[in-house]
Order: C-alpha cells, then structure tokens, then sequence
DNA sequence: GTCTATATACGGATAGAC
DNA sequence: GTCTATCCGTATATAGAC
C-alpha cells in the first residue's frame, strides 16, 4: 500500500525514539518493556529517552495516548456521518478497523492490556471522556431501524459487543489461532480480508434472528 | 459431593501461596507482578515463596499449566462426546464457557497474553500438543451437517473464530466496555447470562446467512 | 545533543536464626 | 516451616565529559 520506508529518513532523535519506544511496548506491554530494549531498538543511546522524555512512564503515556486515539477517535467520523445508511456503515467501519488490524495486529492487545490494568487512568491521566459522550449518529440510525422493521431490538450493547468481537478478536487470538491451526500471518491475513465482506453479513443475520427467536 | 466447606480453612501453606499466586499472576500477569505481591497476598513471607516453589517463574509455570487445562481441556469431553447433536453441544460448550468466565474473568486476557508473549512455551515447557490433535467429534459432526444441508460451508476457522469471538472477547473487553458504557459488574455479567441462549442462536444465524450470500 | 559512567532503587533469591 | 536480614543482579534515572 504505502511506501514506508521514506519514512524513517528525516525524522529527528526524538522521534525515531518515540517511534522504536511505540514498536517495544506495543509488543511486549509497560510492565515487560526494559528501557534499554527502546535504547536499542532506536539505535541510541540510553540516556537519550530521559533526556527527550524523562521517564519511562511519560514515555509510555504518550504512546498510549496515540494508540487510544487510533482506536476510538479514528472511527468518530464514520459513526457520525449523515450521508451514509447503517449497513453502508457497517462495511466501511469493520473494513477500516480491519485494515488497521492487520498493519497493527498488537493493537488491540496493546490497549485492553493497559486498560485493564488502570482502568481509571483511561479518565484521569488521558482525558478519554468528554467528546465520546454524545449519542452517535450510528446509534440513532439503528434505532430508528429496529423501530421501523418492528425487530425485537436486543440490547444495543449485545450488537456492539459482536460488531467489536467479531472484529477484534481474532486479532487477539491470532498467536494462539495460528498455534493451533498452523496458518501463518499471511494466511491469517487473507482469512481477515475475508471477513470485511463476511462480518456485515453476519451482522445482518444475528438481527434479523431475533424474529425467529420471539 | 462435599459442599465448599473447605475454602481457606484447611489448606496447606503451600496451597494457600499458590492460591495467592493464581489471584496476582491472573490479574496483573507475570511481568508486573512481584514476589512480594504474592507473598502479602498469601499472608505469608517471601521467603517461603522460594522454599516451596525454588523461583517465580516455576511458580508462574504451575499456575499457567493449570489455566491452560481449565481453558482447553475442560472441553474436551464435550466436543467428543458421541451422544449430543452439534446444536446440543454448541449451547453446552457456551454455557460451560460462560460460567466458567464469569467466575474467572482475567483468565482470557491472563492465557492469550502469555501465549503471546511466547507462543513457543506452549508446545515445548508446557507440553500442550499430542492430545489436542486428532479432530474433535465435533468437527465430524460439523462437516456432515454441513453436507447434508449443502451449506456454503464456511472454512471451519471462520466459524471457530465467531463461536469463540462472542463468546470469550466481551470478557476481554469488559473493563472498557463497563468504562464507557457504566454498567456494573453485576449488570455484565446478567447480559453474559443472556447471551448463552443468544449466542447459539446467533451462529445458527450466522450458519444459514451463506445460502443468502450465494 | 549524544555519549560513558555512575548513583539509586527495586526485585528475586538465599542465609541463617528460631 | 516460617521468619528477618541481606545479598546481588538488573533497571531506571542522572551527572558530567565531549
């Protein structure tokens, strides 16, 4: 897709740093990350991350900030917009998180990690809240919807939880999938590719399944 | 059978500091828990920890090994069992999953982490391999079914994907979800409950969506 | 800005008293 | 078996040379 490597051409210390620091502790988590791995994976010096961050910790909550904001933020424009139908929603979020799934597959381990681990510091220290209030537009189209085709309306929260299951988990789970099954990442890949096209339809059937059900 | 009268009454020191282990490593994994963390936890002191278990990470590996059966074998005799229909056992096999989440819900995340940060440790210190091979009656079943019906059968990942995906991923996600949403743990877990009718309904759905696709 | 050397703290493990 | 005291490697962070 891209050309990635004009990338770590002209960027300053700080930012190659920054950048070797988000591939560490993507990975390997806060708790498992020595500084001396960022040190080495950027190719400088140790004293250089104190010097251009101070601490570990200020280092690690700034590219958690980022993660967090890859992860919620980026999808704000898509559930907000008025121009597009509910299912045309569907497809372009489950493809857009999938694309980014697969070029940060630590993603979403990464995140759930450390929210896990200071669930509060997701409000305190990050500022996650305000803008995330407000009902989105996606929500409401769905409503309107299950209102409409008189459907027995599960608790919004179940289709939520099996948009992001759906999507996410398999990511997840990918070490251990390809442990078991023995696919590998580019095999594990096109399975994914698939899924963009496969978890809408899903969706639309775990609705409509709820006419059976009553 | 004998009723849980036993709990911390008469256990040995040892079963008490595993016990203490189990609760620190599950929650905060290994890297981030020290110790000490087991030893307070425990009530005893830290030395004993070595005195009964030589090393952390031997500690660490027992309790590991045991999670990984509670995940992978418990299922076992469900998955082969001759005498249930493949409907039966996937509303068994969930509610068997859900229940044991319930009352352990950082075991996901606590197995999918290690697995991830070594996936190799699995097959070679842990053993997991020989008995895990062969496939699972249920698969058969699947197959048969899948024939029978001239279903598009779906490969069979995509499906063992989506059966575990909603089953396990809300567990996985449940300190965010519960972070944005505001429900409490017991309002969770009631939505969990619910889902172990839903979830077997929903594959069915998921199943029967291919001939639409066609 | 970037390095080497070092101070300081922390965590795993052990020695030895009881 | 269980404790206190302590050792020692390792990790974060800083001082100071260049």
């Amino acid at each position: 897709m891209k050309a990635k490597e004009t990338i770590e051409k002209n960027q300053s210390t700080e930012e190659l740093i920054k950048n070797a620091a988000r591939r560490v502790f993507t990975k390997k988590g806060y708790a498992a990350t020595r500084t001396r791995d960022i040190a080495e994976e950027s190719g400088f010096n140790l004293a250089l991350i104190n010097y251009y961050f101070r601490s570990k910790e200020k280092l690690f909550d700034i590219i958690m900030l980022e993660h967090i904001q890859t992860f919620v933020y980026s999808i704000m424009g898509i559930v907000n917009d008025r121009n597009t139908t509910l299912q045309e929603k569907l497809q372009i979020l489950i493809s857009h998180y999938i694309d980014m799934l697969i070029e940060n597959p630590n993603l979403p381990m990464f995140v759930l990690n450390e929210v896990n681990a200071d669930p509060q510091k997701l409000v305190d220290k990050l500022g996650i809240d305000k803008s995330i209030q407000e009902m989105p537009y996606m929500l409401i189209q769905w409503k309107e919807m299950a209102a409409k085709t008189k459907m027995p309306a599960f608790n919004p929260v179940h289709m939520l939880m099996n948009i992001v299951s759906l999507t996410i988990f398999p990511f997840i789970g990918s070490p251990m999938i390809r442990n078991r099954t023995g696919i590998d990442v580019a095999a594990f890949n096109i399975l994914m590719e698939e899924r963009k096209k496969l978890i809408p339809i899903w969706i639309k059937a775990i609705m409509m399944s709820g006419h059976a059900e009553e």
